[in-house]
DNA sequence: TTAGATGCAAATCATTTGCAATGAA
DNA sequence: TTCATTGCAAATGATTTGCATCTAA
């Protein structure tokens, strides 16, 4: 329900397709579009609760279960990264072209993102010289941001 | 019980100096005694879960709860390093003055440690440069080691 | 003697799973 | 129609907590 659109019959077809191909043959249900548009929405990252959260609001029946279901498949369809920002809970993102490392603030939880790639060479390096088959690389720095820090400072 | 050690006096006293120093005043309790030697024993990582298998065997009566306390403890008086190596649960290190990262097999879930002075330091710039104060550098990589990698050939 | 530590069981929290009902193709 | 997906509730697995009892100092 609901999902009567007001696009045309082109741009409806459009869609479809688009989503097929995303979801590489698997149903597209209301649930799934629901989900991929709020995590490409949310930019940067959502956990779990957060995305359950904002789904909710549009679709009130809509389950945690589902949830973790769907990113469990981007996941797999590779739509998705998870991330465990040393944290309990993972941070799912948008899967980019361009890789990116993470620097969380410990007062405010402030994700911030940075590439660079002298760091990612070095690091590959390392890999290699242990004879590792590299598949993942995770590298977060955990501190204050600038403005915890200022206002800390005010005290 | 099982506590009257075969130790001289001297000695007993030294240990009990040295423990009084590392607890920071806190009661020393023969739990807290036998978590710690078992986690220095255990050299590179253990979690609490391995940890309470190995305390039970010495000291049947000892509960999980009392190991995730004393870890919490040992976190806060710096005694020992929590990491969580893209796992849902945590390994805990003695904290060295060597700093250094890890490569996580993804198949066998071997951790093998590493250092590199050049990543810090890029590393820290970057912190740096987006105005963070950095209190903790966590890069880790998954991958499969070359023993791993061997054995999958083989099929 | 007494504040702090322990053991036990129950509580949490994130995540997963079994199952009957539902929906996409 | 048919098989995958969903919602719900119950299960899991790691970690935490309340409480009565114990113990180091």
């Amino acid at each position: 329900m609901g999902e009567k659109s007001g696009l045309g019959f082109d741009m409806r077809m459009r869609n479809i397709r688009k989503n097929k191909k995303e979801f590489s043959g698997r149903p597209v249900t209301s649930q799934r579009k629901l989900l991929l548009s709020l995590i490409k929405k949310a930019g940067g990252h959502i956990s779990a609760k957060e995305l359950y959260g904002r789904a909710s609001r549009k679709n009130e029946s809509i389950s945690l279960a589902t949830v973790y279901r769907t990113l469990q498949l981007f996941k797999e369809l590779g739509l998705v990264q998870e991330r465990r920002l040393g944290q309990v809970y993972c941070h799912y993102e948008v899967k980019e072209s361009t890789d990116h490392q993470h620097l969380v603030c410990r007062s405010c939880g402030k994700v911030t993102e940075f590439e660079s790639l002298p760091i990612r060479k070095l690091v590959e390096r390392v890999g290699r010289d242990h004879g590792f088959n590299i598949s993942k690389i995770e590298l977060y720095m955990e501190g204050n941001c600038q403005q915890c820090n200022r206002e800390q400072d005010q005290f």
